[in-house]
DNA sequence: GCCTTCCTTAGAATTATTCTAATCTATTGA
DNA sequence: TCAATAGATTAGAATAATTCTAAGGAAGGC
């Protein structure tokens, strides 16, 4: 197989996963695409991403960095967390999760869904629904 | 009881505590903690304190109102939470508890903490600690 | 292939926040 | 009470993250 056709083969999921989300599959958006979902698990900043794209050897600008992170999230291919202030982190688990956020590091942990148990929910207040509820457990580092 | 003395009395709780807290009671912390304690719960942001520092003729600058608000929160008299990109809210509630976030007004609502229970924690990763468990229900209005 | 629509881009603009270095003020102890 | 000093406040500049703008570039339909 010729390698043009290899990687024909790779993109063309990430093509459809656009496509079937509404996005148009641009270059630099299947190129993003492929960095993401290529692991389960990722928690990217955006400026991350766009070091990893360049040193990836893909030329893409910040700014459509961020455009891309926003359109991923509405389409729900990817959901955005708020846990340190300036910064906005990017899940590529979109699945009903918590997280475990290291104060000192920065980084971001999953806790499977069905790891923890929220109960006894007051009711949402009058005129609204909730549209998600999220669990964050600060960390820090023990000093041995 | 002249006008002086009363103030006197109402500011004497607000300089306690920040004596207490290890703050040198100047003229910019007093005002701002009667702003931010005189009622039980309230979220703040620097630029809403900033302004109703201003229209209630307390002269203080921005910066101030940032030191002001890190130094209180490293004190323990106040908590910051992060729930919107860009923007750190303070809470004047630093018991445990959990919170309503309205995406669409951006305002913080508390939820008591024993309206809500998490259960079945996994351990923390190792060589970490948990500081602390954040719950945030992120709510929208419905549409009627 | 051509046209239209949508995307990407560089660079400027904006927003929130922090820094700097000068000035001012609360505290302390003579 | 007051001078010395440690710490606080300030305006304005600086920084960091993000968004905007307007112009050129690329996908998709016919």
């Amino acid at each position: 197989m010729s390698e043009e056709i290899f990687h024909k083969r790779l993109n063309s999921g990430v093509i459809a996963r656009l496509r079937y989300a509404g996005l148009r599959p641009t270059r630099q958006r299947i190129a993003l695409a492929k960095l993401l979902f290529q692991a389960k698990e990722r928690h990217v900043t955006a400026e991350d991403l766009h070091e990893e794209a360049l040193s990836a050897g893909i030329s893409v600008s910040l700014a459509t960095i961020y455009n891309t992170l926003h359109q991923f999230t509405q389409k729900e291919l990817l959901r955005e967390v708020v846990v340190k202030p300036g910064r906005s982190y990017f899940d590529t688990n979109t699945d009903e999760h918590h997280h475990f956020f290291h104060e000192k590091t920065g980084r971001l942990e999953d806790i499977p869904s069905n790891q923890i148990y929220v109960s006894a929910l007051p009711d949402a207040p009058k005129g609204t629904k909730v549209r998600r509820i999220e669990v964050i457990v600060r960390v820090e580092e023990t000093a041995d």
